[in-house]
DNA sequence: CATAAATAATGAGTCATACTCAGCAAAACT
DNA sequence: AGTTTTGCTGAGTATGACTCATTATTTATG
């Protein structure tokens, strides 16, 4: 019976961060009383400080398992074999849908990091989550798809820099999710791709002119 | 006398303002207790309410403040007469140095736009703020240099989520400020850059393959 | 200049709420 | 069944944002 026992305090512990989920997203951080999280968790206030020991902590554990969720449902967006390019559009396709749909939750993960004056920490489960991008670009490097020589975590500052840039201030201002930011954005990461001009210009020059030409043109025809 | 009074009473404004910004700065929005930020001022607890309704007011203000000497500060490190790629590479440097520096009221603006369960508003300071920017762009619009396919907001949103995300990450892993991250943000806006090659075609496809290949070998350069 | 009226400042007191802990209940052993 | 261990409870405490009756200062008036 044992295991029964321990079952029923794993679902306690879920219960709360369930109720906490949700309120921290109705009433923000400061607008949640624990005494109405304890209510929806159907316990009394005390018990949540038995699994929690501050109403920071157990925003943090409402956040690391948001991100942790978030994380796996990447890697099952990603399709296994396709191209770099096609798995970053699927990746940041899911990250912006994501993060215009839990906006609320993404608005308070910042709350996670601050801890009074302390500077802010580097939550490890965002770390985890980062870690999605950068197998794709490490993959395209090592397939020669990609160039290796911007440093990973440039392109991944572009990346998530301009997607979360995005998911806010189109929450903020109630527009509707826009994929054109999207394309924009792969559309700039064609400058990552290897254009092997001298390469290819040693072995013929012609053909070089050709596939710049080409390069120009997917370019110029996306504008 | 009537002035006089008039300055008292902002200068007493101005000291509770610049207590408070310091005092978020050390302790954290919630580490700071209105008593110190009184005490600093040298005003009693109570006056501060007379000139801010509440603690999120006071947060408010300090923020507005904040970001408006940013504003301030950003057209001053501007030079006029430049081109659209200086200017813009002498915003990217000015707008990465300041958020890192002053990272701590960066990280707390977040604060700011979060009252209770409302939806994040949109600070009116910021808007201003990226107007900066936008004239940048739409300055290099008119005048040719820059494409005007790409709606204005996507570009701002590379810019600054960018930049934001990568000082974000510099300040929490205590890393130094890398302009790396400047003249790869710069180097994906030469996309942004009106390549003429219908134009040009059009009256001499060979020029128009010269420049073409100029272009690329200025992105190849890069890498 | 004296006095009244208006405006500004004060800080002890109020109130809301995160957190504690002494007592109770249930489960697990013996 | 009794004993120990573990888990739960909610009234009580501590803290800190905010109020407001009182006091101080400035301005207006004759």
């Amino acid at each position: 019976m044992a295991n029964t026992q321990r079952q029923r305090l794993e679902a306690r512990e879920e219960a709360i961060l369930i109720a906490a989920t949700t309120l921290f997203g109705e009433s923000g951080v400061d607008g949640a009383r624990m005494a109405e999280i304890a209510k929806r968790a159907a316990v009394a206030e005390g018990t949540i400080y038995l699994y929690y020991k501050t109403k920071h902590d157990l925003l943090e554990a409402v956040v690391d398992r948001f991100w942790r969720e978030l994380t796996a449902g990447a890697r099952q967006a990603i399709t296994p074999n396709e191209t770099v390019s096609t798995q970053l559009r699927e990746l940041a396709t899911y990250h912006l849908t994501s993060l215009i749909d839990d906006f609320k939750i993404v608005d308070i993960t910042s709350r996670a990091r601050q801890w009074h004056g302390k500077p802010s920490r580097e939550l490890p489960q965002i770390r985890e989550y980062v870690r999605v991008f950068d197998d794709i670009i490490q993959r395209g490097i090592n397939s020669g798809e990609l160039d290796a020589s911007t440093p990973i975590w440039q392109i991944r500052d572009v990346f998530y820099g301009t997607l979360e840039h995005s998911a806010r201030t189109l929450v903020i201002r109630n527009q509707p999710i826009d994929m054109g930011v999207i394309d924009n954005l792969l559309g700039l990461f064609d400058q990552y791709r290897v254009v092997s001009l001298n390469d290819a210009g040693a072995k013929d020059s012609k053909q070089a002119v050709l596939q710049a030409l080409e390069n120009i043109e997917k370019q110029v025809s996306r504008w």
